[in-house]
DNA sequence: CTGTTAGCGCGTTCAG
DNA sequence: CTGAACGCGCTAACAG
């Protein structure tokens, strides 16, 4: 059997109630047997028995990182991005247990008991029941990659407006006047945002907003392709495409190079998330990186501190993008 | 306070120790008691306490999933592919613990009564000793990836070499003689498995091996960029590349291109991994899935088998590859 | 078939 | 500053 604070207590020559006390720091015990039962502790490679103290402390040193899904909608550099940049604050202090949304029949198994902290990169509606439960459950509960508007939660995410008028903004400073937008699915949040902040870019600059070149897509690499053809098919084509996602700007090149074109020369096009194939294509694609480890990071502490401090306010949290200029948008001025 | 089996034990009028028996489904106990029981808890919205649980069956229902790195050398394909193949078998009878073996200091927290059983996806040898202390710890273990011989681990891995033999033979029944090869890195079993298939093909379809051809790249983007510059500048330049993963093939038609060649009009292109990118690319790339979901899937399978009925002796499981039949290969019969 | 009792390893009163 | 005694929620002997 592994070693206990009861074996420690032998060897120290005093009770396992001194021992535990030590091994916590606590203020009541002198440091000369603090230290002496720290090394014993040490010699005797003593780990704690963690259900035991779980039983006791109601802790779990569980953090629960979950996704709507870890289907084909989340992109795979967008997942590694985030577990990673959440483990590397949780580092070996807290396991990590990765899962979907999906994969729960219900959610009787997420409490307290199981979890001291939820950590959820949430990317539809859809996952509100889930995070109304936890907020029931007093789990304390941080929101990546969407607002919630709750005094419980803390929300992080990307300042999608601003990043996307900076992506348009650079289009025009390459002198394109003939921008095309192809939106993301219709109804969600960040679709909106980046359509405002396309608007916004184009009115600041006096352009003027040309209905035609305004195309609906689903975020999807297929959507991408279908509204560029419609694009490509008009009497007056766009000198620029920005795209609400990397997937649909991968699409739209596509379309784009069926028709005979060539980017950047006959046509630029802007990409938004960098996911991570971007930077392989050819042209090499010009986005908006949004930094989600960066973002699985801040959330990762913030997260800690209100598990061990108790410090959880809500509030929203807007993240900075950033303009990644690689080969696919040409200077035409 | 949440319910307890006590409680349980008040409402049904029975003792806790028959509560917890019938929950367990123990024969000793009556159905109709079971089932009355079983009812209360229902209503009661009754969960086990697990850390309580656990203090006494020296379990966990933590499965942790190790990652040599979680950093840049893991692909998100790969990643992603794996965690979400382990989850989709251990849905939510387990946690899922997710973390990269670097970011453990010392491996003193990896203990049976932190995890039930592992699951190592396994990419360099550096791992061996992570993976002779889990074994010295006794706790369960599945390799995947790699092929560790040891009568306690069980390993599930691709058959390199048949897969590279498949897919340099596709070459080969497409009329190509002059292949080329690049390789991965040195002194990497994969490297040498992957080289060993290339040179099956070739042998059995009598065809000599031209030194010339064989190039040492070391699986990352820019390798294959600068091998196959090297091969460009052959005064015999091959009709096809091999190369022994995704990455350095996007890296080998970047050279192509910027050669002003055509891929696959000019030389025809293969790759390994199918790492989730190839498929988007222009011309989509002519790849070896290994269907890695899948062998997350098994190695899933395997280790609750392993942890639930403690079959573990050792063996080496080899999962069929399937090649992908894309564009960047031309027929020049 | 069911209940009684004990104990898992730890933290926490309450006394000293 | 330290220790004795208790209990967290659960399962496992041992009785009946």
């Amino acid at each position: 059997m592994s070693v206990t604070i009861k074996d420690i207590a032998k060897l120290a020559g005093v009770s396992h109630t001194t021992v535990s006390r030590a091994l916590n720091n606590s203020p009541l015990i002198k440091n000369e047997t603090k230290n002496k039962i720290k090394e014993i502790a040490k010699q005797l490679n003593y780990v704690p028995d963690i259900s035991a103290k779980n039983l006791v402390t109601h802790r779990t040193f569980n953090i629960g990182l979950f996704f709507s899904t870890l289907n084909i909608e989340t992109t795979p550099s967008f997942f590694n991005q985030t577990v990673k940049g959440v483990n590397s604050i949780i580092k070996d202090r807290y396991n990590l247990i990765v899962k979907g949304i999906d994969e729960y029949k219900d959610f009787r198994l997420i409490t307290p008991k199981r979890f001291d902290g939820i950590i959820l990169m949430s990317q539809t509606e859809k996952d509100d029941l889930f995070i109304y439960n936890v907020i029931e459950k007093k789990i304390p509960i941080v929101v990546l990659n969407r607002e919630i508007k709750n005094d419980k939660v803390i929300s992080i995410l990307t300042d999608d407006k601003a990043a996307s008028k900076q992506a348009v903004k650079y289009l025009i400073d390459n002198g394109h006047k003939d921008i095309a937008i192809i939106l993301g699915k219709e109804g969600f949040k960040s679709t909106e945002k980046r359509r405002q902040g396309y608007f916004e870019a184009l009115v600041e600059n006096n352009i003027m907003i040309n209905k035609e070149y305004i195309a609906q897509g689903n975020y999807d690499f297929k959507s991408g392709y279908i509204e560029m053809k419609k694009l490509l098919a008009l009497s007056n084509i766009p000198t620029a495409v920005f795209c609400s996602n990397d997937d649909m700007a991968i699409g739209a090149m596509n379309a784009i190079f069926e028709a005979g074109l060539k980017i950047p020369e006959d046509i630029s096009v802007m990409g938004f998330d960098d996911n991570g194939v971007s930077q392989f294509l050819i042209p090499s694609l010009t986005t908006v990186n949004r930094h989600i480890e960066q973002i699985g990071m801040e959330g990762a502490k913030t997260i800690l501190e209100f598990v061990e401090k108790g410090n959880g306010n809500g509030m929203i949290r807007y993240m900075d993008a950033e303009l990644v200029i690689r080969k696919s948008v040409k200077n035409i001025i």
